[in-house]
DNA sequence: AAGACTGATGTTATCGATGTCATTTACGCT
DNA sequence: AGCGTAAATGACATCGATAACATCAGTCTT
């Protein structure tokens, strides 16, 4: 009675108050018990056929909707999987760009059909002590493989999906990463076919990912005889025009520059285009990711909703129970104009 | 040291079952009452400051977690506000592909500092009767107005920020969406400026933000006594292909092009290019977006990460109990090759 | 026809945190 | 000493769903 009262207004106050229909006015409502609407929302066969339909179109026509927290806490599921992402701590903006929604979209099907949320949150977010994590399992996506963010996760003792290179010893996560070093290995064969034998390299090894890379480049253009120089570079466009004209003042002496990542070899043909140098004629640009569609840019292609889809499908299999996998996505060589004309 | 053995003891507790320590293993840790430990975690000052620090101590060392499911249940609040993507049918990706991420990084980066979960779903998700939303809020991503997502959000009496076109008559809701009709005046400007005078526009005005664009172009072309020709075109860079070919059939008798978006232009671009046209000179190109960062492409940038942090803001508003006010982002002219050699 | 059994429904306890109200302790004041 | 008051802590009920166990009507068995 007091209860029907404060639903009269439910429908003026719309959100600014009002309480929502739970099971049991629906059971009321069905003249059923609590417990027999609850089975019947589940399409237990321990409601007969005829029933079910009745509390079923009860619920539709009142709107009636689940509440979540109830249902998780008593079932001690979350029905939910959070993937953290690693934010700039600059731009607080995620690090790899466009690239990571396609991912999400990936995730987001393969989720979505399965009912279970996804949500987003950031690593300095879900290590703060007081974070409250709500979700059956991680996803964690760093930026190349880093260790501290690795471990963090570990500790939450979920199930756990690592975007990123496969690391040894840790047979209860699923890695999954691109074939970076085949990547590196496909720009090496490409720009060792050009003749380019003086390549310059811009990443950090430090990032597993980027180390993969580059020992792909290095492995493919060994029997040419061509030379690769390495320059530690970040990740930005702005760290690749530093190095490059820092480059440029001792004395350049490249045919190729292999950037870590696309941005980077946007960086690198800023300044060697304003330095009067010609693409790809006096030196050849690649890149790796393909994330901006550059139609000057070779790079190499990585899939990035397949990613998704298999992150998905990894943490899909972990929930269940089963044993963790991990897996290892093609890549393919895009070439554009900064190597070839 | 085997994996099992692992397992069996501190791995029981890991994902494979066992129990997360609660508040009351917390409480009795500390030799206090549950409800104190409530009460020091949340930092509340009726506990003294030496037994709430012993306290958090004791659950930092323990690293318990508070337990999501029952706060919410109790609290009435979920701490999480959900985002609805419109995914493409076909494809299952989002439709405005590589431009929502930022606008996601946006929403996360200001939703995390709030201690608010960003959850993500589709709105073919989240309408199914048997749906299970968690959130004190929704944020609505349409691709343009979608009449029919808009009333089906609006079902859930939660705080509601749609991205878009602000429509009248729904003082409860906040609108943010870039000025689009400042857009199209941009574009208009710019081509009246070059002396373009037989303007070939892309686009379906069926969605409110493209009618907008159209708006905008028209008036502002309107003084230079070019003429605006509109054929109906979707987004995608396919369509676009196709409507150009068409009039290509037909006689072409334009000297530009204004598409809708930047895929549409570079559809537009496919086609004239392989028919032999020339850019700019035989005719200009614009897009819509900045999404794609092509070189080639004179277009409007829209500030993406503003939206977001707008959005987020403008829910953070709501949930306050403040009311709904909508917003008009600044947009501006990128030009490049596609209209200036 | 009595007991075993099956199918459908109901009753009660429970998940973990927190709002509400009660209680205890310590201290100051007349 | 006795009382009032504020500060600190605790007991209990509660949020909404579901697991576990109980009940009950009808059917089958022999």
């Amino acid at each position: 009675m007091k209860r029907s009262d404060a639903k009269e207004k439910v429908g003026a106050a719309s959100h600014r108050g009002g309480t929502a229909m739970t099971m049991a006015d629906l059971a009321a409502l069905a003249g059923v018990s609590k417990i027999t609407v609850s089975r019947a929302l589940r399409d237990s066969s321990l409601v007969r056929e005829e029933v079910r339909a009745r509390i079923k179109e009860l619920a539709e026509a009142h709107g009636y909707r689940l509440n979540a927290a109830a249902r998780s806490l008593r079932t001690r599921r979350a029905h939910s999987v959070t993937a953290v992402l690693e934010m700039d701590p600059a731009s607080g903006r995620p690090y790899s760009d466009p690239l990571i929604l396609t991912v999400i979209g990936g995730l987001l099907q393969t989720f979505a059909m399965q009912r279970y949320r996804l949500v987003l949150t950031t690593r300095a977010e879900i290590v703060s002590a007081t974070s409250v994590v709500d979700a059956d399992g991680l996803i964690l996506f760093g930026q190349g493989a880093n260790d501290e963010a690795f471990q963090q996760m570990r500790r939450f003792n979920l199930p756990l999906v690592v975007w990123g290179s496969a690391r040894a010893a840790f047979d209860d996560v699923a890695f999954v990463g691109s074939d970076n070093r085949e990547g590196g290995r496909l720009l090496g064969a490409h720009l060792a076919g050009l003749g380019r034998r003086r390549i310059l390299f811009l990443g950090d090894r430090a990032h597993e990912e980027v180390a993969d890379r580059l020992a792909g480049l290095t492995g493919a253009v060994r029997k040419s005889a061509a030379k690769v120089t390495t320059r530690i570079c970040q990740f930005s466009r702005e760290a690749a025009r530093a190095v490059i004209a820092e480059e440029l003042d001792r004395g350049w002496d490249y045919d190729a520059v292999a950037a870590c990542s696309d941005p980077v070899a946007l960086g690198a043909l800023d300044v060697l285009e304003s330095a009067g140098m010609r693409t790809p004629t006096d030196v050849a640009v690649t890149g790796f990711d393909d994330a901006i569609h550059d139609p000057r840019l070779t790079t190499v292609r990585q899939d990035w909703d397949l990613a998704g889809r298999t992150l998905a499908g990894k943490m899909l299999n972990l929930l269940a129970g089963e044993e963790a996998t991990s897996a290892l996505l093609p890549v393919e060589l895009v070439v554009r104009a900064s190597t070839k004309a």
